[in-house]
DNA sequence: TGTAGCATGTAAGCCGTTACATGATTGA
DNA sequence: TCAATCATGTAACGGCTTACATGCTACA
């Protein structure tokens, strides 16, 4: 019986999976947090450190990843490599699970619903605000998506960027002509 | 000073403003589930009933609620009214909080970072039934934005289930896009 | 020498869910 | 009479965050 993890476990556990295959040493927590960072934070969540902690804890114990003590370098560090055992289990959880909607927790569009509360003025000054940040995040992910290039081996997150930025344009866009309007 | 409550909180309590704006007597806990449904759902979360007696437990402590048994009917009930106190508190935070940025957690697009990982045609697949439970989901809010009309007391909420519409359109488009370069 | 980044954890606590429990009313 | 809906809660627990604690290394 496999043991059922959470999707951010499940997240983690792919994240390890693209690292074993370009390297051989695997990733520390800190290393995982920086992947998550660059990556799943744009369409998922960027688990704080003690999470990853936790999380990588967790995998050890179903066996699902191995930590070993790496002395190779200037300071003994703990690196962690997925299983045979994780990746199996990822990949029936890829064929298996039930494929939720997703979940949008959207602060801007809940305050523009009592827009009839706020200030004349301030409505816009949010709207222009929001687009503004949505700038700013899509050009963190443009900066991820030149990194990903046409390597082969990432074209899959590749594409996930790329439908990222294509949302931040129309998100862009839709909330410009909302503007307009008001 | 002002108790620091969750979002969601003050996403309950702006709907309770809503119905103080066109009745007097309150909703029940079931009642503001159900108005929850149709609308927080799609851009924020609906929280279990369990959740949502808890909020009004809180709220009536922070004095921002006022229940009241409602013996009118077949049976007692509790209507809670939202009050000045608690009118005042929703402008506050509609004022002067953090515009946090919206946080979407997208298991599709996780999944189909691993797309290696996935056999022929289950990518396919996967990106089909996306675009059909999106296709769902778009008519629901479909039906809720005809319920509001063009009644100027819900305009902005109007304005939030167009871009929520406008949203779905763009999703289901960029998935196709991207769908066709498999 | 001091600050930023690397590296790893524990503890407390919030938010929210599912499961469980109870019971009234409506309508087929 | 039986199922669906209305109505209200408690208990247990998972997931995740913030705050706290510690210490090494690189570099300006």
């Amino acid at each position: 019986m496999t043991a059922s993890l959470s999707t951010t476990s499940y997240a983690l556990l792919g994240l390890l999976v693209f690292d074993s295959e370009t390297s051989e040493h695997g990733l520390t927590g800190y290393e995982l947090k920086q992947r998550a960072d660059r990556t799943l934070r744009f369409y998922w969540v960027s688990p704080a450190m003690s999470q990853i902690y936790t999380e990588l804890d967790r995998l050890s114990g179903t066996g699902y990843v191995q930590g070993a003590d790496d002395t190779s370098g200037k300071r003994t560090t703990r690196r962690f490599r997925i299983t045979p055992a994780g990746r199996e289990s990822l990949e029936t959880w890829l064929h298996t699970s039930e494929h939720e909607f997703p979940m949008l927790k959207h602060p801007i569009a809940l305050r523009l619903m009592l827009g009839s509360l706020m200030g004349p003025g301030e409505v816009e000054a949010m709207l222009d605000g929001y687009v503004s940040a949505v700038a700013d995040r899509r050009k963190e992910l443009e900066a991820v998506r030149e990194m990903l290039g046409d390597n082969e081996a990432v074209a899959y997150p590749a594409r996930v960027a790329d439908w990222g930025l294509a949302y931040y344009d129309a998100e862009v866009e839709i909330v410009e002509k909302l503007r307009r309007t008001l």
